[in-house]
DNA sequence: CGAAAATTTGACATGACTCAACTGGAGTGG
DNA sequence: CCACTCCAGTTGAGTCATGTCAAATTTTCG
């Protein structure tokens, strides 16, 4: 089914019986998006958690003077929401766009709360979810602080191979915090 | 009681019954601590989690060169841990140090699972506790990237406001990722 | 092919770090 | 109560990291 890969995730953290399945997929909606779509529009409220089956988004804030911060990269097997929104029903101050073709399964706000009532398993499932998210991006911020922009750069290429081929330059320079010309006289360096 | 301030925090999140409440209770240990004191020591595995119900830790790593980076003042009605050593039982690479006289309620590993077993509602708490860390942290590290350090300074001060009263210039400009000199000459300017 | 966007390159400006010296307050022991 | 030491904080000079602006070059894609 589309949505194998999901479910081979969350079985990895708690074991669902087959009508939990059949009610949690009954509740999951497959979505297409192209390259620049966006799943979400700064101003807008994030009404969907969308896991990606296959593909490449964006996250990113607009700074006053127009310029974007990229703040995540998310591939296959990814979370892509902003969750303050998404839990507080407020605007976003960010956007999530498509940056190849992609194929995610969502869940509205709504129904991930009918789902936390009628499979409270999922409470650990997300438990742990944002356990990870939370060790994994408190390394990336201890880094930003006392690793210089080279070091950032290269450990950036180590934990995500894939980089160069998938993302534009630019981006890279954005979501390491650098400016991309900075970051092209950097690789000159490294060669 | 001594751990009031730590059920009215559950409290707000999930609700306990009497029962729920005193065996939630008969886990956790009160301990206290004076300045100077480790929580806990890089190196060391990190086996307990605890709930500040008076008092101020700082924690941070030490670099290759010796130097303290501070990754997180903690304030009353935080939990201090480092939770990637606490569950998966390897050494712990951050201390945790007492700044003040400092009281907590602590629970260890094996009690936390025993609780998650007997009361799965504390998988919704600890559910919402890491949504809310991570959100908050996300935050931050987008700060880091786009803002100046006279900027971050300013916006460490309005969300801790208590921090020149209660915080060394030094340990600030560590969090900050600045050396204290520079943060020093920094103040002149803003003044 | 041609236009737009991404990347590279160079000159210069600024932010932030290092090292070193100095100031001033908080113990501590006589 | 003084002399001493030990830190934290301040200040300044020189240096390196990174940003800005502007232009040249390469790549992407209709």
């Amino acid at each position: 089914m589309y949505t194998d890969r999901l479910l081979d995730n969350i079985n990895r953290q708690i074991k669902l019986t087959a009508e939990e399945i059949s009610f949690f997929s009954s509740l999951v909606k497959v979505k297409e998006w192209t390259p620049g779509e966006f799943l979400l529009k700064e101003g807008e409220v994030c009404r969907y958690i969308s896991y990606i089956l296959e593909g490449c988004l964006k996250t990113y804030q607009t700074d006053d003077v127009g310029r974007e911060h990229i703040t995540d990269f998310l591939v296959e097997d990814w979370w892509a929401d902003d969750l303050y929104s998404f839990l507080t029903g407020t605007a976003s101050t960010y956007s999530i766009r498509a940056i190849e073709p992609t194929r995610v399964a969502r869940l509205s706000n709504k129904d991930l709360e009918t789902i936390y009532k009628e499979i409270p398993k999922f409470e650990r499932y997300f438990r742990i979810l944002f356990q990870n998210a939370y060790i994994a991006q408190k390394k990336q911020l201890n880094a930003m602080l006392s690793a210089t922009a080279a070091e950032r750069y290269k450990s950036f290429l180590q934990s995500k191979p894939y980089a160069l081929r998938r993302f534009h330059q630019k981006d890279i320079a954005s979501y390491l915090g650098v400016t991309p010309q900075f970051l092209s006289t950097l690789k000159r360096k490294l060669r």
